[in-house]
DNA sequence: CAGAAAACTTACCAAATGGTAAGTATTTGT
DNA sequence: ACAAATACTTACCATTTGGTAAGTTTTCTG
């Protein structure tokens, strides 16, 4: 529970901006979820792009924490990879908002796509060492490091994140859903990445 | 190239909601861009979110044709994947807002969401049982089928239509690097769905 | 060729939106 | 105790937005 008005701003917003998206949440909108005026966002805040970078920025850091806070170390191979599935879908359980910014953001680019890439190739920068280094240990099959994250990254983001989808598919978005969802992620995952 | 108005405008506002998003696009947008005026829009559709409507049914139709135009009912097992995977890329390539758009709608939901999940349900089923079918005989790999589904669609979308991600892991968003990732998505298809 | 239907345009409008200016209450440092 | 910074609110405002009403031109039809 964030206590001063600031964070409590910075965290509604995160929440509409990522399930309902940037344009279609208007300042006003945030103020009377908040029981504030409008103004009092605008002086925490110097403009609503602002308020987005900084949403952003704690989705990054958010998901940052998760990632790292789930990626032992010790851990090789594809318990790695399954340790961070885990915890991307944790995060989508708990906090679908963070994943629904950085998609967001991630896709339209836009003003503020600067910060997220940043912060995200350093992220990504690890994991493609990461992976390079399992490929020559050849536990994990020989495929382009980079295209092969972003597949990876695609599915766990996609199937965590893609309720209607779900929906169609026949499948309720429903918390025991995703817990066979992230299952059977996890085995496809391992078919496609273990060498034989 | 669209000859009447009405089709001019459904095109312009295809590109427009699947590449910039819905609440992004104005009305007066789209009039300045086609050199007509906004009330010309709202005699051919009665309102924005009838637009919203049409060019959903449009995208869908032309996922629609160009994924069953790529289906070769002969070809059995991962064969007939690739082709659809070709044909996504393909389509992502030269028509990137109709990928856009699906993926904007499937994600937000929202009053248009129904119209899509529809018609996305009968691709969808048809896709499930060619997956069981292939699973029973022995071709794929055995997972729930409508959950790898969910990881290919993902897996596929993602890949093709994932720009900024694709920056931030230092590869260009252009063509060369569309065919790669295409390459790549299949050989990691391949690899997950292949049964031993 | 008359008239009516179709395909627009010009003229408005009410509501919403992001933002500014100025005032007020509250806390804080000295 | 007092000034100054902090944390707001009330009052506006220009612009944009989706949409309506009514007029005008073009095209089809009998």
């Amino acid at each position: 529970m964030p206590t001063g008005t600031r964070d409590r701003i910075l965290d509604s917003a995160l929440a509409a901006f990522g399930m309902r998206g940037y344009d279609a949440t208007s300042l006003d909108d945030l103020a009377a979820d908040l029981g504030i005026t409008k103004q009092a966002i605008l002086y925490h805040y110097s403009s609503k792009e602002a308020l987005l970078k900084a949403t952003i920025e704690l989705a990054v850091n958010e998901l940052g924490s998760a990632l790292s806070g789930a990626a032992n170390p010790q851990a090789r191979g594809f318990e790695r990879i399954e340790d961070l599935v885990r915890a991307t879908f944790s995060l989508a359980a708990r906090r679908p908002e963070v994943l629904g910014l950085i998609r967001l953001v991630s896709r339209q680019g836009g003003v503020a796509s600067g910060k997220l890439a940043s912060a995200m190739s350093v992220m990504l920068g690890d994991a493609v060492r990461f992976v390079e280094a399992e490929m020559d240990a050849g536990r994990f099959r020989r495929l382009e490091p980079r295209m092969l994250l972003l597949a990876v990254y695609s599915a766990v983001v996609g199937v965590a994140t893609e309720p209607e989808v779900m929906r169609a598919l026949g499948l309720e978005p429903d918390l025991r859903s995703l817990v066979r969802a992230r299952r059977e992620t996890i085995e496809f995952l391992r078919a496609a990445l273990i060498a034989d």
